[in-house]
DNA sequence: GATGCTATTGACCAGCCGTTCAACAATGCT
DNA sequence: AGCATTGTTGAACGGCTGGTCAATAGCATC
């Protein structure tokens, strides 16, 4: 709080002048400022995707209010109830969120496979791990899954039957065939491999390895993108070897 | 509330003899019982890790309660504040976690690396996906990281040393120095996607394939498994080829 | 069956939180 | 300068929530 005026003081003449003395070694209080309804708003949503990301969606409208400088009955003058508030900065995270340029990316004829992963991949990232995204899609994801319902519809029908498509071109199967699990299944390894990246960042803040590894992210994705090429080529589409392919004869072997 | 008992009247005589009679479509109200110390604490607790694992850990007491099928005022009877009952949620969930064995067969010498790496993975998924953990991990990381600190300190002091070990060890590489960020890296490829299966499944609740790949775990753990080691070789300890190594040439390319 | 121990409860409190509203004041218009 | 518009605020309300406590009642023991 760094309102200095007395503020149980009901509206007194004074009171406006005093808003206006500067408060040696505090911040100048934020005095009333009338914005224009757009920009406040603007300010408002900001606000609120920067505090909900951070205190989840449980965090109290007055502390929101007091972040972005105002009182929390302004916030009802621009959003009728607090859940019409939080559908606001769902949308407002989700739109611009998907960029047609990776959908071009990945149906450039001009790339190979490789540099379509690759390309696609590190944009990607870069893209989705922002704190904000990262940490509001999981808050979603375990409450009311608004966010990650409409993520995933997303990377269903958008990406992973493209990113299908290339691995099995990388391979050279021919097949139009509609993806099965378990290619499916060894590309959420990668993809789930990746944004485990910005989870590791954004909600657990555990740097594993050493360094501060945000500067090299693409080195990273590169070897991962590398690696689920190669491993798709020997795992899935490989010619069955006359070798037997040891199981792994886990404890619990069971088959439904 | 499946109480059909006037609950505003105070303390009647006839109370007692009220809540013995069977109310007719609804279940029978849960009688005062009076149970073992032990035994009810016991309740509490495995009932708060479901509750919590659920609601999150700002779920509200009575609730709680109300599942565990006790007056509120009760917990307090057994842990002096909600802080402390969380802090005995965390400590059940994580105490008997981590099995000595994963390590007993990661250092197995008579276990090649890839045998060893699918046991150890498909043991490890298994007991890592109960929903009560993922959620209450995913939760606590993005409040108080209580349980990601323990946890992420378990596998770079237990487990990431040996895993790298053990792909330097299939790849042929003879080496004790401290592994690198790229080697590390590469492994939490295969760790996070391995995760992030767990994460669908307990916090966004997708299916992303149709299946409900429950019982296919092990077949698409042992394909990773399998992806990742053969990605090492290549792209970790591959004597460089003549060729260049395409880079992605993503749009920005700075490198601080 | 009386007694003691304590598990269990209902009632209460103080503070928190979403929501409302009448009053106020900054800005634009005339 | 005066006025209308409306962005902004303080105060209040009702329900929720963690926590407390005296009173009650199940169980063991004799």
């Amino acid at each position: 709080m760094t309102l200095r005026v007395a503020s149980t003081r009901p509206t007194e003449p004074a009171a406006a002048a005093l808003r206006l003395v500067a408060v040696p070694g505090v911040a100048a209080p934020p005095l009333r400022k009338r914005l224009a309804n757009a920009e406040r708003e603007r300010q408002i949503v900001q606000g609120a995707i920067r505090f909900f990301a951070d205190r989840g969606l449980d965090g109290q409208l007055r502390d929101l209010a007091r972040e972005v400088g105002v009182t929390h009955a302004l916030l009802y003058h621009y959003f009728p109830t607090k859940q019409a508030l939080i559908d606001r900065v769902y949308t407002e995270l989700f739109e611009g969120l998907w960029k047609p340029e990776w959908e071009q990316i990945l149906d450039d004829r001009r790339l190979d496979p490789l540099t379509k992963f690759s390309r696609f991949y590190c944009d990607y990232a870069h893209a989705i791990f922002a704190r904000e995204f990262v940490r509001i899609l999981v808050f979603s994801g375990l409450s009311d899954h608004y966010i990650p319902d409409r993520f995933f519809e997303l990377l269903r029908n958008r990406l992973f039957p493209r990113l299908i498509r290339e691995t099995r071109r990388h391979c050279g199967v021919v097949s139009r065939a509609k993806p099965s699990a378990r290619e499916l299944e060894l590309l959420m390894g990668l993809h789930g491999g990746i944004f485990y990246i910005g989870l590791r960042r954004s909600v657990y803040e555990q740097a594993v390895h050493g360094a501060e590894a945000s500067e090299h992210d693409e080195t990273y994705i590169c070897d991962r993108v590398k690696g689920y090429l190669l491993s798709a080529q020997a795992v899935l589409y490989a010619p069955a070897p006359a070798g037997r392919a040891k199981p792994p004869r886990s404890p619990k072997h069971r088959r439904g």
